[in-house]
DNA sequence: TCAGGTCCTGGCCACCCGGCCAGTTTCGCA
DNA sequence: TGCGAAACTGGCCGGGTGGCCAGGACCTGA
């Protein structure tokens, strides 16, 4: 531990691109109370690239799809759905349908991933 | 742009812990070369905590289970599983079961999510 | 040798899911 | 004053899903 009451931040690395991965590395590695995390070391916390392309621009959802989404992440069915927003099973089916659709997903687990993975959801 | 031919690396903080996140964006505000995103704005790399908590141990799946898991992860049917996998509908159910028993689900979207959130499988 | 785990397969069945058709109301924008 | 988008509801139906039963083959370690 060092004299004073802040003790060192261990940040780890990963990033794909090298150009990036080694000017973050140059710059960080010289910042006081800040320590790059060793191959293996537990880190408070991480740099992650931030890939641009991920979300060209993002997905038009509406609100109601947004809280049927939220809960299919849940791994609610339908039904359950339906009961909690309140609503018929039929309406839940019709916006499953139009995040299905503007998902690009082929059934409601492949709508999560996709939301998850494009950063629409946090799992 | 700066004079010199190395841009500023521009870096958004994701920190849920407000101390960790002050003491970051001060160490980080100072170094030359680097720059804290504002609001809204399109970072090179996300700087994000890394919780521990995610993996106590890693659950158990055989490497059956995890093959059908990475499939399901894509969406793919039962049947589309099979078909790829080589087996019949029904020892992809099997595994399913064993997949939903294990990760604690209530279906394969709940099963997926599970996964991804604790990091057996990557979105 | 024998128990236990993994992997595989089959049948059966209630239920869920997604896609199709149809309709209504409400709201904001042109 | 329309007109479209969003939200909501209903019926119908083929196919998918998950839970239950049963069994067999293979390998490993006690």
């Amino acid at each position: 531990m060092s004299a004073d009451n802040a003790p060192e931040i261990v940040l780890s690395l990963e990033i794909d691109d090298p150009a990036l991965a080694d000017r973050l590395a140059a710059l960080l590695g010289n910042v006081a109370g800040l320590r790059l995390a060793k191959p293996g070391e537990q880190a408070a916390a991480t740099v992650v690239a931030r890939d641009p392309r991920i979300m060209p621009e993002d997905i038009a959802l509406t609100q109601r799809e947004l809280d049927v989404l939220a809960l299919m992440a849940e791994g609610a069915s339908n039904k359950m759905i339906a009961r909690r927003l309140g609503i018929s099973v039929h309406t839940v089916k019709f916006h499953v349908g139009s995040l299905l659709d503007k998902l690009d997903a082929t059934g409601r687990t492949d709508a999560v991933a996709h939301a998850a993975r494009r950063g629409v959801i946090e799992l």
